[in-house]
DNA sequence: AGCACGCCGACT
DNA sequence: GTCGGCGTGCTC
């Protein structure tokens, strides 16, 4: 790290940009010097690109050849911290620097000087003349003093036409002023009432409230089954960490979640927090961007790339439903998100808080053997209780084809339905079938870029490949044999389960929900918040009405395929299956009445289906545990996946082999490669895919040993290679 | 990532 | 003869 903090004009700095080179280059620093950190426009080749001082420069390259630092941006320097996080990040998932780079730099415009805009003030002048309109504008003005309007916000806020504005800026009563346009945001109130916390809350707030006055780093594991108020608990601790002036971030797994937390956020704290995630606009990505380096904004709420936001003073990171899967995904750059904030909270001296009603079996073998704190919240808010589960055996049952309710939930439901109550039905499958076969000559279609099937979407009146997006008409005829009118979908998806449902319950009001089917984040949330309200007696949902929607009319959820995910031999398929059927079970019953939840199985003594049903969380953790340990796989030892992709196959493979082959760098740290093997998904838009997986002791230096490992292969042109530190599947 | 350099096929 | 294919290499 950087001993120098100020560069005087002429002397040599590196500079790390985004560019894909490996390495900082060295430059002079410009007239008027630059510190460490600053963020910096350089000439590269004919171009100018943005990058940030890394340190004193390298050396090693020709003195006369150094060009010069065009300027430095008018941006809060980079911390030592962020850059440590991001090296260290870098080093973690085997990524080059400029990639992690690249992250914590994705708001447009940082090259820009900050942009002005006119906004309204008092004037020296009143009015001549006080009518009630003008009473209402200057009021507005008057009382968010602090806070600067346009004329458009200004006459929407004061509930009066322009014309009123117009008026008053002509008398002098009203002044214009230009004012940075990345503004600060709302000022949040952490002294607000909170809600009333049962007993086992309180006693866990107090916990992480003096945990964040003592300061510096710790994580705590917060487990509470659906219910238990989780939320305000950790809402609790942002206030602490907002009291003492420090900067909180709170991630959550889905956009679809954000909506209704932010307007918990805003009751608790009276103004809303920023937020981070995709589907932001680009002004308001770098308003949050700056803001969060100049202290502007106390509380972010968004997507896992929040993390590499720079932060003036972070003090707390929560990490909502931490085993989430989606916190690990690519997105340019493979990283795990919850890994990455504990990462950013020690070098920073932040807080941690993992909230999960099923923690990841990684986070919870940190907290047994002590490195997070471990809290636990038992009880189900207000007077809601933890549902009953129930496995319905499928074995016995004889149902019609295409059927997929067994009687005995079709029984259940008829009574909810009777009784005014909701009930939902929960299936994990996307569209209406998942395969389409041709019943002349067996043939099942296809994607014809990837190796999986097409997955019929009757609503959008096509086929759809779940791996890579394409779609195309559904066919009248076998793209095989050409038989007409014999193609027939095969097994159920949430489309066909919603047709079914029709068919038993004509009299119920049915709601479907899935991603597919509500184009927007606001459509999917207006959906929700009707359902919720009692505007379905019957919902039908994917995975996404597993994840923290609150339904409290809904006393029974059916599960149609408890079995599922429990297919395939993926290690960590208990573990999902435990969480997801835990998780979908908990919407039943979270106010007055206890709620129900019915498995349907093929196999109901499986130790997990037989967990689930017993509620034994601990029992189940410590026999994954047990299982883990024994196999010497995460999180009891460690493991990466190597993808090689490429448009020929037998290339890939051929490299691959040679990878195997040559393992010395690995067999030095203890570590074992196996493949390699076709990957999960042999081939992804065209693209073959082999991967090969690599074992080693919980201790060994594995990331090292990976990189001299595969530095070491020459690769063609066309071909890429994916370094997976700590898959999530593995087999 | 861009953009140049460079070495082999079909065109004015 | 040269215009242009995109494979390989460099950018301080």
């Amino acid at each position: 790290m950087p001993q120098t903090d100020f560069f005087a004009p002429g002397a040599v700095v590196s500079v790390l940009t985004a560019q894909p080179l490996d390495r900082p280059l060295d430059y002079r620093a410009p007239e008027g010097g630059c510190m460490t950190g600053a963020f910096v426009e350089v000439p590269l080749g004919p171009r100018k690109v943005i990058g940030v001082v890394w340190g004193p420069g390298q050396g090693g390259f020709a003195p006369a050849r150094l060009r010069e630092v065009i300027r430095v941006l008018d941006v809060a320097p980079m911390r030592t911290e962020m850059q440590e996080f991001l090296q260290r990040a870098a080093d973690y998932t085997l990524t080059p620097l400029p990639a992690m780079l690249r992250l914590a730099t994705r708001a447009p415009g940082l090259a820009d000087p900050p942009a002005m805009r006119r906004v309204l003030r008092p004037g020296p002048t009143p009015p001549d003349r006080w009518t009630d309109a003008r009473r209402r504008v200057m009021a507005v003005l008057g009382d968010y003093g602090g806070l600067a309007f346009t004329p458009t916000e200004l006459a929407e806020a004061a509930g009066v036409s322009a014309g009123v504005i117009k008026g008053l800026v002509k008398q002098g009563a009203i002044v214009e002023e230009a004012a940075p346009r990345d503004a600060p945001f709302a000022r949040l109130e952490p002294d607000l009432p909170g809600k009333t916390l049962s007993a086992d809350q309180a006693a866990a707030a107090t916990h992480l409230c003096a945990g964040l006055r003592q300061g510096g780093y710790a994580t705590t594991l917060l487990r509470g089954v659906t219910g238990s108020g989780k939320t305000e608990v950790y809402l609790e601790a942002v206030a602490e960490c907002l009291r003492q002036g420090r900067q909180a971030l709170v991630l959550l797994p889905e956009i679809a979640l954000t909506a209704e937390f932010i307007t918990r956020v805003e009751q608790r704290f009276g103004a809303r927090p920023a937020e981070w995630h995709s589907g932001v606009t680009m002004t308001e990505r770098r308003r949050i961007w700056k803001m969060a380096g100049q202290g502007g904004v106390q509380l972010v709420v968004g997507a896992r790339s929040a993390l590499f936001l720079p932060f003036r003073d972070l003090g707390l990171v929560i990490v909502d439903e931490e085993h989430d899967n989606s916190y690990k995904q690519e997105d340019g750059v493979l990283y795990n998100a919850r890994d990455m904030a504990v990462l950013r909270a020690s070098i920073c001296g932040a807080r941690v808080v993992l909230a999960s009603a099923t923690p990841s079996l990684e986070s919870w073998a940190n907290a047994e053997a002590g490195k997070y704190e471990k809290l636990v919240l038992s009880d189900r808010y207000g007077a809601a209780v933890m549902p009953r589960i129930g496995v319905i055996d499928m074995r016995g049952e004889k149902l019609p084809a295409n059927r997929w309710v067994s009687a005995d939930l079709r029984a259940a439901v008829t009574e909810r339905l009777a009784r005014g109550e909701q009930a939902m039905l929960f299936i994990n499958r996307r569209g209406y079938a998942p395969v389409t076969l041709c019943r002349a000559c067996g043939h099942q279609i296809g994607c014809d870029h990837c190796d999986a099937r097409m997955v019929e979407h009757r609503f959008l009146k096509r086929l759809v490949c779940h791996q890579c997006g394409e779609s195309k008409p559904i066919p009248t005829a076998c793209p095989s044999c050409e038989a007409e009118g014999r193609l027939a979908p095969v097994g159920p998806g949430v489309e066909r389960l919603s047709e079914e449902a029709a068919a038993l319950f004509p009299e119920a009001r049915i709601a479907t929900l899935s991603s597919d089917m509500h184009g927007t984040a606001r459509a999917l949330k207006a959906e929700i918040e009707s359902i919720a309200a009692g505007g379905a007696d019957i919902v039908i949902g994917t995975q996404l009405v597993a994840k923290g929607h609150n339904f409290p009319l809904l006393t029974l959820v059916g599960v149609i395929d408890a079995d599922l995910g429990l297919q395939g031999s993926d290690l960590r398929a208990a573990e999902h299956t435990f969480q997801l059927m835990r998780q979908v079970a908990g919407r039943a019953g979270r106010v007055e009445a206890q709620g129900v939840a019915l498995l349907q199985s093929y196999q109901p003594e499986h130790p997990v289906i037989r967990a689930i049903v017993a509620g034994d969380e601990e029992g189940f953790w410590r026999a994954e545990a047990a299982e883990r340990r024994a196999a010497g796989v995460p999180p009891y030892g460690r493991m990466a996946g190597i993808i090689l992709s490429g448009p020929d196959m037998e290339q890939v493979f051929d490299l691959g082999n040679r990878l195997a082959r040559d393992d010395v760098a690995l067999r030095r740290v203890g570590a074992r490669v196996y493949g390699p093997a076709p990957a999960p998904i042999a081939r992804i838009r065209g693209r073959h895919r082999v991967r090969l997986l690599v074992k080693a002791d919980r201790a060994a230096p594995l990331q090292a040993a990976l990189a001299e490992w595969t530095g070491a292969l020459r690769l063609p042109a066309q071909v890429r290679l994916a370094v997976d530190i700590d898959p999530q599947s593995f087999y």
